[in-house]
DNA sequence: GCCAACGTTGGC
DNA sequence: GCCAACGTTGGC
């Protein structure tokens, strides 16, 4: 099982969207980055576990865990012209962006940003690297476990 | 294949 | 709102 973290603004798709979506899951949809879209589509594995990161807020940072479960499929969004992520040069028959379903796991103590990168042990950690815009980045076992059993599981 | 111009991301 | 950093586009 693999590990990553996956970004979403809050104000289109928060952990709280995703807590109250039917059955707790939603489409990651949105992603029209190639090295993303090739994490999400090839790299990923149904019961990988991704941290829920919100971006272009206040406040950046982790606020929870949720879970891949679904294998890749196109992304809706790319063939509605009237949509924000409409891409007109994607074909139905080739679709150029894939996404794939994500389930709800649970709330997290806010992690921010700027506390994420006080920490030695996640100096090499993707999300932290300079100049990164990823939207969806790897996370290495030993970052997810200093993560999950230092910073989350303290009182 | 190079690279300038442009658009986007995302923290601040 | 600013701007640094990065990705994509398109002319050559």
């Amino acid at each position: 099982m693999a590990f990553w973290l996956m970004k979403s603004e809050p104000d289109e798709v928060s952990i709280d969207d995703l807590a109250a979506a039917p059955d707790r899951i939603l489409p990651w949809f949105g992603v029209r980055n190639y090295q993303a879209r090739n994490f999400m589509r090839d790299t990923m594995r149904i019961g990988d576990l991704a941290f829920f990161y919100h971006s272009g807020c206040a406040e950046p940072g982790i606020a929870g865990i949720c879970e891949v479960c679904s294998e890749p499929y196109p992304d809706a969004t790319q063939f509605v012209a009237v949509d924000p992520y409409f891409d007109p040069k994607s074909k139905p028959e080739q679709p150029r962006w894939w996404l794939r379903d994500v389930r709800f796991v649970k709330k997290t103590p806010y992690l921010t940003l700027a506390e994420l990168r006080s920490y030695p042990e996640l100096a090499n950690m993707r999300l932290l690297a300079r100049g990164n815009r990823l939207s969806i980045t790897p996370v290495s076992d030993a970052e997810w476990a200093f993560i999950t059993e230092q910073l989350m599981e303290q009182q």
